[in-house]
DNA sequence: ATGGTCGCGGAGCGA
């Protein structure tokens, strides 16, 4: 069984791409972000057709997850239940079979020390009280997507021009941390330990051509899900080719 | 320190 995450930085821009990834990897569950579409035109035939049910949370322009599973989704929640946040679409929780599936797209935060930064530390602090309180981890529980924030030097292409920068900071890591102490496990960590595994490659530097990368995009697993775990790994085909994002698609597969 | 490239939407913002 394969569960992927991945933002695809618009899903109707990446549309050929993702087809394309689904007829070679043939995943069983897909956890989108950054699908940039309302409800209304995000393209859910092509992907029904494709053999895939689908869960859409979408918003004009900006954020939008949405999970695609060959099995049904059930208990679909939007959101972290608090105002403050939930005028942005970035947050889906699904069950699929057994599975507990948390999708998120964790706020950018642009700059340390900014007003979107602010609102970024606020917002993970929620997250991590929804976790709390909504994913047991007794159970097989998967907290994924986009992070926008790196573990340790290990995740980062040069830890010395990012140190204390956005996605690398102290402050960052530290919320990231207080989420682990809850009792997950960054799941590909526990299979690779190596430096230079990524899965976000800036366009405008072209990043992606010389492993210039930061890892960003995470699997959170609990303690049972991790016993039926054997693999985590980013799929590079996806990040190059035409038109790719500028994240890759990571694979964790379940025994 | 700055810029570079995408995507959306049709200028400038977000990443």
């Amino acid at each position: 069984m394969k569960i992927v995450t991945w933002n695809v930085n618009s899903v109707r821009a990446r549309m050929p791409r993702v087809l394309e990834f689904l007829e070679r990897v043939s995943p069983d569950v897909v956890c989108l972000q950054e699908t940039k579409a309302l409800d209304e035109v995000f393209p859910r035939g092509v992907l029904e057709e494709a053999g895939y049910n689908l869960a859409i949370h979408g918003q004009k322009t900006y954020n939008g997850v949405a999970i695609l599973s060959k099995k049904p989704i059930e208990d679909v929640h939007l959101g972290l239940g608090d105002a403050r946040f939930d005028h942005e679409a970035r947050v889906m929780a699904a069950t699929v079979g057994d599975l507990m599936i948390l999708n998120l797209y964790v706020v950018n935060g642009k700059e340390v020390g900014c007003d979107k930064f602010a609102f970024k530390m606020e917002w993970l602090k929620t997250l991590r009280d929804y976790i709390d309180e909504h994913m047991p981890r007794t159970e097989k529980v998967i907290v994924t997507g986009d992070f926008n924030i790196t573990f340790d030097a290990r995740d980062v292409y040069d830890p010395e021009k990012w140190e204390g920068k956005i996605h690398c900071s102290d402050e960052e890591r530290a919320a990231l941390a207080e989420i682990m102490d809850l009792g997950l496990i960054d799941a590909l960590r526990h299979f690779h330990d190596k430096p230079e595994i990524y899965t976000w490659w800036d366009f405008r530097t072209r990043g992606f051509r010389d492993n210039r990368g930061l890892r960003i995009d995470h699997f959170l697993v609990s303690q049972p899900l991790l016993d039926v775990a054997t693999d985590v790994h980013v799929d590079l085909e996806a990040r190059g080719g035409e038109k790719p994002s500028d994240h890759a698609p990571v694979i964790l597969t379940l025994a």
